[in-house]
DNA sequence: CGGATTCGTAAGGGATCACTAACAAGTTGA
DNA sequence: TCAACTTGTTAGTGATCCCTTACGAATCCG
């Protein structure tokens, strides 16, 4: 039923906005190493504390950049690439500008949005634009 | 350059930032058909007054997505997609759950950044969906 | 069982953003 | 020169964001 207020901090889902932060885009670099928790990722001299990562977490799970996995008490965070499609998508809309090379893997990006995987929940690509 | 208070608004010119607002988007959107002015852009409907588009302008201008030049009275705005190439970095960054054609683009973008030739914008291609 | 972890979330304040209305400066054409 | 037009900018308000502190729930280990 998409429950709008999970987090009393934001309400949309945005992709583009949830990469605008600088820590934010640190928090997806880490993760691009492997699975973390948040006591990990907050370990990093990011220069805030760990409800402030809890919470740029929340803005990424929401958005569909990541995706959680509890194990025992501790909460493993993973990269979800698929969904910075939109992103990507976005900017290929400017390949007229560009080589054609992009083409070839917005069509790759396109099979995995129709063939996600099994672990995402897939929330909703829409925003119609 | 970088004058640091120039608009009042804002004081950063992240491109990520930039590209996070969707009216900046579709203005970036419109001006990949052809340089225009404020007054064309204002006159679709994007649900905001003129003042508003001249500042998302201005954010825009600040960031390096586009250019602007004086002719005659009426400012022509031009889309500026080198400056797209920082957003396109990191997110070739994690190219390593992707194709590796990426890799190639990146380095034309690269030499984009060294020698800016002049765009050449497609009058009314019909880039519609 | 009880203390130590790990974590998410509520509450609060400080800062920034986004928009509208109003104004001032420069340009065009008669 | 004067009126019309195009534009950027300022002031001001309402909303949103971001971070910290504090708290409660759940889990592991001795």
């Amino acid at each position: 039923m998409t429950t709008k207020s999970k987090t009393t901090q934001h309400a949309a889902a945005d992709v583009f906005t949830a990469i605008a932060h600088p820590a934010r885009r640190g928090i997806l670099d880490m993760l691009a190493s492997g699975e973390m928790t948040v006591t990990t990722i907050a370990a990093q001299p990011f220069g805030m504390s760990r409800p402030a990562v809890s919470q740029h977490l929340a803005v990424l799970l929401e958005s569909g950049l990541v995706s959680m996995e509890t194990r025992g008490r501790e909460n493993y965070y993973q990269l979800r690439p698929e969904n910075l499609n939109e992103v990507y998508r976005w900017i290929t809309h400017f390949e007229r500008f560009w080589p054609e090379k992009l083409d070839a893997l917005g069509a790759y990006l396109d099979t995995l949005e129709d063939n996600p995987h099994p672990l995402t929940p897939s929330p909703l690509h829409g925003e119609g634009e």
